[in-house]
DNA sequence: CATCACGATTTGACTGTGTCAAAAGTAGGG
DNA sequence: CCCTACTTTTGACACAGTCAAATCGTGATG
């Protein structure tokens, strides 16, 4: 029994070659679409040989990325005209850089302590228990072109 | 000459009555996603007789919210897990607040003046130009409840 | 006031991203 | 080894938005 097949176990969930193959693909390329972590799983599937997951289909990816997300070991972020991105969750703070020309995402550490934007904690009734912040920009490549 | 008409023609737009008649939906219905601009339109259109604009088409509307989002008199938002809303863009820099439970959206000034959360102004090479903050909870009704 | 060029709008097909429901397969406790 | 509940597949479908080409209308000009 490997390192994921006790963390998934320990959430609960049974270990399942997808599953362990979504983490694998979100450990390697974090920030990646539905579509890229399908690609990613792809590949590694077949360089691993004929036995290995080649391709799990589109309801099983969405459904794997969901229970990942609902017992914590995925975070996923949807920057504006992107599609839904997925992350693996550390138990850190980050916020995303996003950049404007080429779309790559970046993380970029909390720099006010653990919950800093948290500040206007109840607007009037209103009961925050997130704050999402999302810095727009160029990256450095981009930049220079 | 009216002042919607002023205002579009000074951004360099012509002024027309599916121009016109989304700036006043938006007025009335901040946060609005695309179809119901179309719905508040449509509404406005019929109460107004039969001469007056009553529907749009789709990529009318699309036209219409991108032209005035380009030059600057509209503003988007895309909350995770909804379409796009579409907000009249004011001079100020305010953040939104969104319900998990009914998905509505309300404005929360800026609290730390006017480009707060731009403190990590340069990331390893990365310009930003905007910070995107969204705060995720419940609203006072929802949470009643 | 009439004309007309270019910007605005419609039309209809299409794409990407994600969801629903039901059938089939598989992990892992007994 | 077997059974049951959890996973995954399959195929149809929904929603939000886009593309391209034809048509229409604003408003500048004569």
């Amino acid at each position: 029994m490997d390192d994921l097949t006790a963390l998934l176990r320990e959430k609960g969930l049974r270990s399942t070659p997808h599953r362990r193959a979504v983490l694998h693909a979100l450990a390697d390329r974090p920030h990646s679409t539905a579509v890229e972590v399908a690609e990613v799983v792809a590949r590694a599937g077949a360089a691993a040989g004929p036995s290995a997951v080649s391709e799990l289909s589109r309801q099983g990816l969405y459904n794997v990325l969901e229970d990942l997300r609902r017992v914590g070991l995925v975070r996923s972020i949807e920057p504006a005209g992107s599609a839904t991105r997925f992350e693996l969750q550390h138990g850190d703070n980050h916020h995303h850089l996003v950049c404007r020309v080429c779309g790559r995402v970046r993380d970029v550490p909390c720099a006010v302590g653990s919950a800093p934007c948290l500040e206007p904690a109840h607007q009037e009734g209103f009961e925050i228990d997130e704050a999402e912040l999302v810095f727009w920009g160029r990256c450095a490549e981009c930049a220079a072109r």
